[in-house]
Formats: C-alpha cells, sequence, structure tokens
DNA sequence: CCAGGACGTAACGGTTGCGTTCCGCCGTTT
DNA sequence: AAACGGCGGAACGCAACCGTTACGTCCTGG
C-alpha cells in the first residue's frame, strides 16, 4: 500500500513547485526534492509528469464551490464575486490559474481536464443564478447565462490574475452595480 | 554591421518559439534552428533568453493600437472591441500574451515590460473613451475609466483567452449593449 | 519471526540546453 | 589585394533532468 502521507508530500509539493515555475519548467527531480521523497515514489504513483499533474490539480480544482442560494439575484452576485476574489487572490491559485490556462492552449489534454473542471461547473452556476434571477423577476427573460458568466469573471479575472492590482472594497461594488446594469438591460 | 536580415529572422523564430512552447521552454538553440541561424549571431545580439524575450516582445508590443475617436461612445466602443477581439484571435498572440501574462507573476522584469507596454496603454485609451463620452453627454461624470476598461477588456481576454470559445457577431453586439447599460448605470 | 512492500539514496546512460570558443567562408571596405 | 567583420557550424565543459535500476532500511501483517 502506498503510504498517504508521503502522496499528500507530493501533492502539495507539485502544487508549489507549479506556482514557483510554471507547469512548463516543473520538473520530477525538483518535486521530490521538495517533498523530501524518493523520485522512486512519485513514479510508483504516477507514470510521468503530465499525468501526475492533470490527476493532482483536476482532483484539487474537483473540490468545487457549491451553487450559491441567497434568495436575491444581488446576494448571489455578491457571493460569487467574493468568492472568486478570494480564489484569484490566494498567493498559490493566482499563479497557478493563469499558467495552466495558457499551457491549455498548446496541450490539449490540460484544456480538456481544465475544461472539465472549471467550465462545466461555471456554466451550472451561471445557469442557476440567472434562471433563479429570472423567475424572481430580477433579470429579464431570455438572459444569457453564458454572457452573465462573462461579465461577471472576466472583470474579476482581468484585473486580479492580469492586472494584477487589488480591488478595494468600493471597486467591488462598482462592479457588482455594473453586472447588475448590464444584465437587465438584455431586455431585447 | 549585424545583418538586419538575420536579425528579422530571429525575431520572428522567437515569436513563433514562443507561441508554441511558451517562456518557461524557450531555448536559444531551438530559436537558432528555426531562425536557420548560428547561435553565434543571437549571442551577438542579446547576451541570454530573457534579455532577447523582453527587447522583442516589448518592441512588438509597442506598436500599440491608436486612440479610437469615432465621435460616439458606440462606435469608439465597437472599434474597441474590434480590434481587441482580432488581436486576441491571432493565432500567435492569442498563445503568446496568456503565457507572458502568467510568467510575469513570477518574473518582475517581464511583469514590468508588460505593464509599460500594455496597462499603460489601456489606460490612456480608457481614459480618452469615457473622457469624450462624459463631454458629449453619453456617460455620466464621474464615470470610473478603468472600471471601464475592466469591463471590456475582461470578458472579451476571458473568453477569447481563456475559455477560448469563439464569440459569433451577436455575441459581441449583447456583450457592447451589456457594457454600455453597466457604465451608463454608474450616476452615483 | 519472517516475507513483502514502500521507502530513500545513489548511480546509470542518454538527452537537452547553456554560454563560449575556434574555425573557415564570404561579402565589404579600403 | 588585403584587412575586417558577420556569418554558420562544430565542439567544448558544465549542469539539469529524464526514466530506470539496484541496494539496503524500515514497517507491517501473517
Amino acid at each position: 500500500m502506498l503510504r498517504s502521507d508521503i502522496t499528500v508530500a507530493i501533492r502539495d509539493a507539485v502544487m508549489h513547485e507549479l506556482a514557483e515555475v510554471g507547469y512548463g519548467r516543473l520538473s520530477i527531480e525538483a518535486v521530490a526534492r521538495r517533498a523530501g521523497v524518493g523520485k522512486t515514489a512519485i513514479y510508483r504513483r504516477w507514470s510521468n509528469k503530465l499525468e501526475m499533474v492533470l490527476e493532482i490539480v483536476s482532483d484539487v480544482a474537483g473540490r468545487s464551490v457549491p451553487l450559491p442560494d441567497t434568495g436575491s439575484f444581488a446576494g448571489d452576485l455578491q457571493l460569487i464575486m467574493m468568492i472568486v476574489s478570494r480564489a484569484l487572490q490566494h498567493r498559490i491559485a493566482s499563479q497557478i490559474i493563469p499558467d495552466l490556462m495558457a499551457e491549455a492552449a498548446r496541450n490539449p489534454q490540460i484544456a480538456e481536464t481544465l475544461q472539465k473542471a472549471l467550465r462545466t461547473h461555471q456554466q451550472a452556476v451561471g445557469e442557476k443564478l440567472v434562471g433563479s434571477a429570472v423567475t424572481r423577476g430580477e433579470l429579464p427573460e431570455g438572459t444569457d447565462p453564458d454572457l452573465a458568466v462573462d461579465l461577471i469573471l472576466g472583470p474579476l479575472y482581468w484585473r486580479l490574475a492580469v492586472s494584477r492590482t487589488k480591488p478595494d472594497g468600493a471597486y467591488l461594488e462598482k462592479l457588482m452595480a455594473a453586472v447588475t446594469a448590464a444584465l437587465r438591460s438584455t431586455a431585447n
């Protein structure tokens, strides 16, 4: 039986190594060094770097956020923005996510895994959020859930993961108001 | 005198190599191979990989987009979105940009270069766009140009560079309408 | 008390890349 | 005609990693 404490140490090392050097430069030897583990222990678990990273990342990403339901669109929106901005300000996540996103553009396996782990869940959240809001009469019928997701995640991702300036509370409020107005307007 | 045709070949090879394998795995030997050039020719021009990439990338990124002024906010917005979505659908750009963005998160030199090449220009565009719209009375006074930039670039970047689904014309129109409504609402 | 298995360490041969050096070729300049 | 300089090519020593193997230790279950 493979020792679980060793497995945990490796998973942990992979995440940190991924954050520090990125997927492209991640080496099994460095992971082993960091985890305080022999290379053999790693190869006993996975047969190569890609498989290892995919398994570990999709596992972490799979522990996904529960669907929000606060009773009002404003509440749901605020909750989602809080959760996302928390996640994207996490030191490790904010390094790993853009790195893997970029890597996904050239590695179909990574793309597929990320897609499965993130996109699917996002769509579900978007549909739930918009659906409830529409039945509550807070958003016009025919509101596009995909557009909603883009409008919510896009600016946050851009600011937090790309231009990397910390948003204050006032910014988040403005953004919330703006997104709400944007979605309300899609009446036609 | 360094031969300019050789320099061009190298610059070209760097961009393509960057798109294919990313900064992390970019090797000078591969660049030389691709450019059909000796390594010596490269080292005669730059002293290492980082310096080379920074010089080339900032040069390309520096050829920046002119400030739009179509006479109306709707026109300006449409123009910007067209330009951005064109740029982000460009095969090479759409691979290089997210890759360098991710790399910037761990390399201050890259971050600074990208900041200088992109962020500064974006702010200028944002201020111009919002400023003109406000004086025309198309947007309320006090509209935040940074928020505007985030609302415009965020969703486009998210869709084109991250989730990588191709937007049709209808989507772009909806997005335009949504962004306009969002910014109009920031009256308070 | 013993067998099995997971472990760390060390070494293997092979590959890739670094940044440098030296060579001979060739077009310019003078 | 000769000197110069950029060029490609080849090789250098060095380092990092690959994926595999052999070995000795330690823990656990039977």
